[in-house]
Formats: C-alpha cells, structure tokens, sequence
DNA sequence: CGCAGCCTTGAACAGGCTCAATGGGTGTGG
DNA sequence: CCACACCCATTGAGCCTGTTCAAGGCTGCG
C-alpha cells in the first residue's frame, strides 16, 4: 500500500462522519450508504496530495471509493509519457481497470489531499450474493464508467481544440454542482500541461484556448491567478461548446 | 426488439449447436460455458446485416453475447452524425453502456450477419446470487471493455493517422487470432468512411495511410479489391505502429 | 451499357504543434 | 527586503499533418 497513513478499519458510524461537503445529490452519497447499510468492511485512507492510491502493474486487492478530493487515472507508457484518462471526485469508483485482469494498467494519484474507502474486492463479491444492491452498486458504478468514457471520447476527437477545453470547463462544473458545491469560482487543481495532456493538446493550445474562452467573455480569470476561474454564466459555456459541435448545421435551414 | 426473427428459449444443448469458427482460444467460449453450467435461460437471436440488437434510448432489458458476425457499437448525435466506437465479435457482450441509467446510450448493429445470446439483465443478477462465477463473467466482461476502452482512446490521439489505422489492422488481427480464425487475409467489413469515423479521421486520409502501407510492403490488396488485406508479416505491421508512436526516442540513446 | 457507390489521388487550406521569447508569482537565501 | 531562480503561463511565427474541395477511376449491378 502506498498511502499515507496505515488504514485500519474502523466503525461505520466513525466514517460516516468523515464526509464531503455539506449539499449534495442523493446519489453522490448512495454508495457510501449501501456500503455501510450491507455491513461491507471498509478501511478509510487519507491520501496526499500526489500519493498513489495504486500504480499500474499492482495486483488487484481492492476498489476504492473516493471520499473527498480530486484523483487522476493515468498511464503512463514504457517511454515514460503519461496520459491523464480521468479525474475522479467523491462518489466515485477507482480500479475497476484491474478487474479483468486481476492487475491494474493505470494509475491512480491524488491531486489533492482527499480520502478513499478501500474495499477488499473479494469482499465486494461476497457481499454482492445475499445483498443485492451491492451488486447492483458495482454494476452502475462500473457501467457509468463505461457509458462516461464513450462521450468524454466522443467530445474529444470530434470537437475543436476551444470548445474541448469549453467542454472540460463544463464537465467540470457539473461535476461539482452535483455534489452541491459552488460552481461560480473554480479552482483548477491541474497544470496547462496537464489539462492537455488530458484533452489531447499541447499547454500553448490550452493556453491559447483560455485565453480565447476569455476575450469571449465567456470565463474571467481571478486577477492575477491562471487557475481561478470564475464563470458568470454557464449556459454561454455550453453555447459557446454546442456551436462549436456543429460547425454550419446551424446555417442549414 | 428489433433481430430479424423471434428469439425462443431453447435448450442449452441446442444452442451449444449454434457455435462459431472451430478452433478459438478458451476464454472466447469461456463465457457460452458458464451461463450454459449455470442454466441461465438464453434466448438465441439471428441478426441479419444491417439489423440492430438494440438502440439508443431502449430500455436495457437483456445483455447480448455475440456468438458470430461482426457488430459495430456506435452512437448518433441529434444532428445526424455518427460515430462508430467500437467492434465487437464473439465472446463479446454488448449492453452495458444501459446498465447505468437502464437505458442504452449506443446503437449496435450487425455489420455481418450474426448471431446473439440474449440474457435477461435481471436473470443474470439473480443468477449470479448462487452462482460466484456468473458474477464473475460479468465483472470480467465489464472490466475488460474498461480497461480496452482505456487503450483504444489512447492509440487514438496519441499515434498520427497511418499507424492510426495500421493500428486499427492490427488489433482486428488479434481479434481474428484470438478466435482461431486465419490471420494472413482479412476481410474489411468497413467502408473507408466508417474506418475513418472510428479512428476519427476522414476518408481520404484512410484511403491515404492504406496506400502507404502498401508503398512501405506493410500489407497488400488482392488484386482489384479495395477491402481483401493481405498481411505478410503481423510483427512487421506492429513495428510501424510502434516506430511511429515513439517518434524520435528511438534515436535518443 | 450506364449508373451508383466506393476508392484513390491531387492541390490548397487550416488548425494545432513546435520552437522561442517574455512575463508574472512564489520561494529561498543573502 | 530585495535579488535571483524556478515554474507556470502567455503570446508570436513558421511549419506540418490532416482536412476540404475537386476530379477521376474501378467494380458491381440493373
């Protein structure tokens, strides 16, 4: 394990009170109410920032329900370049990736401070037999993933550099006003290079791309800061990602 | 439903008849055993060409394991356009994109005429209660087209688009090996435009990387027919893929 | 035979990449 | 407190890959 401290596992009333923020939609906090419910053994982990909840290669043991902060899942090739797949947030599954092979082929990193419930997978499995909605938990969560990953990649390669970066803007800012939180201020927890390395881009694109969405007016920089973003009006966001999804279909009459 | 004739329960021993190709490696007709042991009751569907499994917006009632042919998962934007995901063959499954809202967000459809094992979604839940290794088959299944999902995104716009689309040969290759199937020519099922819209490219460009491949002796066309490949040497169709995706590392010592 | 799809090839264009210079913010040490 | 270094971000200029537009060829089918 590569946390930061030793998880043990601890009463279900204890981590009950370890939660996120305060506001959120049923279904963020679903899975940590069913686990709870079905008496699953949880062990709850902090993990710090750029620690490693588990790193491609590693035989599968656990799923890990993230509690608090950002992760990314990332590979990285054999020449040493890394590619960001996915940011997951609260609610959210990490390693399903491993289960086919029993092994995981990403890796899975804080970017900030947060906690995960780990569940022995085995555990999960057992527990799926006389308590159904723990099945079927697992079963969303994963074809979640599966549906998700379809249209993250559908956007990627089929829109211009501007309205992908448009698109992650708004993508994340659902997913934190799913979880009840504030979505006029945003803090970017990731780099430019980053971001494009996500999106499929270089940073000068990224750069370039923010600086467009800008003189837009469609996001406002917090003076001063490259990673504060403010957005007065969310539905301009998505407008300005739907007309960029079909180039002239809209002149077509 | 939408097949060509009405499915009907028949016996396992019947359909177990219905197989595809001779020779395959065990894990293609692993999942036909388990549910077969299992007594999952299994309705056997012909798909005729061009005829879909299931569409998006249907409810998700049953979960499809391809027996034969060839059937293309993709998805159409309201605008009309679309976008081809992903290729299934036998020993696939084709449904959890539904699994998590209980609605399919893909279409399937047959490229070939075919042959689908249609389970019951809820059957299969209730199957797996006592039986650990229909669970199994299932995780199995949907982690593997996570983690596939994973590396098809990052071929795609990480490798130019000649090694795109040899790629692309490549891996249908492995699929045809992998089920026992000959592997020095292959059968396109694609048009040069459905390829390209897989692997995210136009047309052109398609027709393009082929007529390179062909200048480099990579792979040859029967003569007179744009869509019978002929591929030499397989490990020589890799190194191009990875001679490409490491640009100049190679040349760094 | 003639039409319709599909494929190939060419030429001009464009979006994003590379290379390169600049600037601001933060942190460290004098 | 200032100076310097480092990291990150912005911006510009030129290039290159893949797109777009356009013309033609091949195959199969009525």
């Amino acid at each position: 394990m590569n946390y930061t401290d030793s998880g043990k596992t601890i009463s279900h009333r204890a981590v009950a009170l370890a939660r996120g923020p305060a506001v959120a939609e049923p279904d963020v906090d679903a899975p940590f109410e069913v686990l709870r419910e079905a008496g699953v053994p949880v062990r709850v982990h902090a993990v710090r920032e750029g620690a490693a909840v588990f790193r491609a290669g590693e035989r599968l043991s656990d799923l890990h329900l993230v509690a608090s902060g950002v992760h990314k899942v990332m590979v990285v090739t054999r020449d040493g370049r890394e590619k960001v797949l996915a940011l997951r947030l609260r609610g959210d599954w990490l390693g399903f990736d491993g289960i086919a092979e029993g092994r995981h082929v990403c890796d899975a990193i804080a970017i900030e401070p947060g906690e995960v419930w780990s569940v022995r997978y085995d555990a999960l499995l057992e527990a799926s037999v006389d308590r159904p909605e723990v099945a079927a938990l697992i079963h969303r969560a994963m074809g979640h993933e599966i549906a998700g990953d379809r249209d993250s990649m559908m956007a990627l390669y089929t829109l211009p550099a501007d309205a992908r970066v448009a698109k992650f803007l708004a993508g994340w800012l659902d997913s934190l006003s799913h979880r009840g939180m504030h979505t006029d201020r945003i803090t970017l927890k990731l780099t430019r290079a980053e971001i494009g390395n996500h999106l499929g881009m270089t940073l000068e694109t990224v750069s370039r791309a923010f600086s467009r969405l800008v003189r837009e007016n469609v996001i406002r920089f917090v003076e001063g800061h490259h990673r504060e973003v403010h957005v007065p009006d969310v539905e301009a966001l998505r407008r300005f990602v739907h007309s960029a999804m079909v180039p002239e279909a809209a002149t077509v009459h």
